[in-house]
DNA sequence: TCGTTTATTGAGCCGTCAATCAACAAACCT
DNA sequence: AGGTTTGTTGATTGACGGCTCAATAAACGA
């Protein structure tokens, strides 16, 4: 076995590269040359680890997934009682790992991406269901057979602030971000009651 | 002067197969041929009067963002009080002719294509600028001072539900988007007065 | 009829990019 | 030292797509 294994340090570097690029150009222009130059090496490397274009920006989109999904668990892990796991949740999807720039630019390219390629379709649907299973599991206590709708509108509207984000000049803000979200999640906890249906 | 204007004819022909193509490849993928076949005609007529890929792909948006635009004038125009504003804008957005599958495609693409852009970007931000206005203007008489950050949220809102759409499986269903949208709205403005902040 | 304007296209140039390959370099083992 | 595995790249190829252009067809006016 060699010393030093180098094959995980360089496809952890393409990853971030490309996320990085794909961010700022769009899945449309950022090439191969590009993310491995930003990765410090040549485009034959790139193509010899992951062995194609697409099987890169798979790669770079499970690792977001990854990171966010470990991220989420591990708020979640921490809270005690249903509110706080709504907030570790929330904490999460907003966090400042997850919610920079590039990473939000990545996401929204994921979503076009998703439209043809069936695995990147498959990617986004697991994360989306477990987003859902997740709310659901902390709404339920709080207020039972509204969980399912509830988690929806959440889901939707976390969704809607990353999208916005993508666009928005300032940089991202994680606080206001949660905030906003919040104040949906607030309104739809304190109705209970309120209302008959 | 010609009897029959052909340009504008084709100029639409283009701009609506464009969409149907972007929305089933993207940007990325989509060619001016391909586009062109779909509309009838051949590549280097769609360049004859469009000029370029990118100016076709700004005039596809353009036209998406004015039948959207037009629809709410029409909606708002028919409401008598500040609920069916409310209402009117909802519909609007949802209505059969703007969540239709490849128009959810393509804004979504129009989203990726406004990182590079900045015509594409000054486009969306007039949008977004817009919905916010009509938002607040409904918001006002109900909820006074509160208008702003609700109008942030039902925005918000609506985004994620178009973004969830362009992935989903089944056909766009206007009528679920629009119930799940219109709760957020319900909490928002039944909260008034529950809570001081 | 004939020239002029408008509409349209096939062919091709030019550039780019994903992917391949053969060769080189270096670390390790014996 | 010699050989083997591992890491790396420049050069090349093959394909493709945006865009141009010269040429054709058709509609019209005089």
């Amino acid at each position: 076995m060699r010393r030093t294994n180098v094959e995980p340090i360089r496809k952890a570097a393409l990853v971030n590269a490309a996320i990085s690029e794909i961010a700022q150009a769009g899945t449309l222009d950022v090439t191969v040359g590009q993310i491995a130059r930003r990765a410090g090496m040549s485009a034959a490397l790139a193509h010899h680890y992951f062995g194609s274009k697409e099987a890169l920006f798979l790669a770079a989109m499970r690792h977001v997934l990854t990171v966010y999904g470990a991220e989420v668990r591990g708020a979640l892990a921490l809270a005690r009682g249903p509110r706080e796991r709504l907030d570790a949740i929330l904490h999460a999807s907003f966090s400042a790992t997850n919610f920079r720039r590039d990473v939000v630019g990545a996401w929204l390219n994921f979503y076009v991406l998703a439209q043809t390629v069936p695995e990147a379709r498959r990617l986004l649907a697991v994360y989306q269901r477990r987003l859902r299973s997740n709310l659901v599991a902390a709404l339920r206590p709080l207020i039972g057979a509204e969980a399912g709708p509830v988690a929806d509108r959440i889901g939707a509207m976390i969704d809607g602030v990353y999208l916005r984000e993508a666009l928005g000049q300032r940089a991202p803000d994680g606080r206001s971000a949660v905030a906003l979200v919040g104040a949906v999640v607030a309104d739809a906890l304190g109705m209970q009651g309120h209302r008959p249906a």
